[in-house]
DNA sequence: TCACCTTACTTGTCTAGACAAGTCTAGTCA
DNA sequence: TGACTAGACTTGTCTAGACAAGTAAGGTGA
């Protein structure tokens, strides 16, 4: 590509103008650039690449079809040990749960199993989860800082799978998502998409 | 967060320099701007946020487990119809397509079916893929400049379940990727994984 | 009390110039 | 022929200053 010289006169702006342009191209991974040599367009890159989830409700009103949530529990409950472990609570202490089959134009579409620690949420139980998905209501009550995830495929058990209205042995995309806080983990969830209906898609760039 | 000003006073460095460092900042996604407001720090994205997909032979190494590559077809075919339009070749031309299984610490993890458009790579039947495997082989001959992908959970072929060792109705992770060079489609894979023994994970950051 | 305006402060953007550091080539000298 | 060097060219980084544009708070006047 031409050189930043070459593009300030091209473009009559100075030097730190062009360098900021290119700069941020780098930045967004269209452009290698190296000192001494030159600028040229990236290849892809070799290691790894992103790829995008984004919010279920989101996804559902942008294909211009209809997102309906039952709620099926929400409650508090005692944390069992692994449960407690995985929430930085004690064992025994109150959490609170929630269990939300979320629907495309009728059609489940994800079975939402969320553990939430109550100290981040105080009133999470009082929500009204058809109206908002949990989603939603924890951005908007907590401050949330980051999240780790597994994607895998495996068996729903009896109960999501009647909650889905499929078989059994239907293969599911199973989603297991923790967020945190600065001061500790918020909540867990556990989201089973039956296979033949919902797929995580997306490009690579450079 | 201190003003751009508070940081220049604090740290003797000019303006540009701090702005820089707070524009890198913030396309990191670690900090939220506000013209006439000021500098705060970010909550997780809403919307979105991403996932890395490793090389699969590179993500063995680094586990300290030995990688292999089983090569059960590696041949010229007549392109099918569908395969025509998705790698932009004529119906009935010729396409490569390989067939390998790839095993960590002898264990079948992936089943990688893969077509190849061979006017981006002619030489792709003649390469070692015990050795190499076919994403390395392709990065280094041709120049990979974006891909598409698909994840869902799904049910193997008969055949993909015999070559994995796993029962027809096992629950498998199936992630299809189409990688294009400017020119055009290069390359579509099909790569499936048992699901008990693979699983995508990661981080979110702001 | 309320609407409006001024003012201070914030980020956004750009200019012109300077020096540092890495790369490559052409020419020079042994 | 081969090793070395000087110079041209590239990107990397920083300074000092300027103006634009958006926000919020406080003061003023009706």
């Amino acid at each position: 590509m031409p050189s930043e010289a070459d593009l300030v006169a091209q473009f009559g702006v100075s030097r730190m103008t062009v360098n900021r342009a290119l700069r941020e191209l780098q930045s967004e991974g269209w452009i290698q650039r190296t000192q001494g040599v030159g600028t040229f367009a990236a290849p892809l890159d070799r290691v790894s690449s992103t790829l995008t989830i984004r919010d279920l409700h989101e996804e559902i009103e942008s294909r211009g079809h209809q997102h309906e949530a039952r709620v099926h529990l929400q409650r508090k409950e005692r944390a069992t040990p692994a449960l407690a472990q995985q929430l930085g609570l004690r064992v025994g202490g109150t959490v609170f749960h929630t269990l939300i089959v979320h629907r495309e134009n009728g059609v489940p579409l994800q079975c939402e199993d969320r553990y939430v620690n109550p100290a981040c949420a105080p009133h999470y139980l009082q929500a009204d989860f058809s109206r908002i998905t949990p989603t939603q209501y924890l951005f908007e009550h907590t401050s949330l800082r980051s999240a780790d995830y597994s994607i895998e495929a495996g068996e729903a058990t009896a109960q999501e799978a009647s909650l889905l209205c499929i078989a059994t042995h239907t293969p599911c995309l199973i989603v297991v998502r923790r967020t945190f806080a600065r001061e500790g983990a918020i909540t867990i969830a556990r989201l089973v998409h039956p296979g033949s209906r919902y797929q995580l898609s997306g490009a690579f760039r450079p």
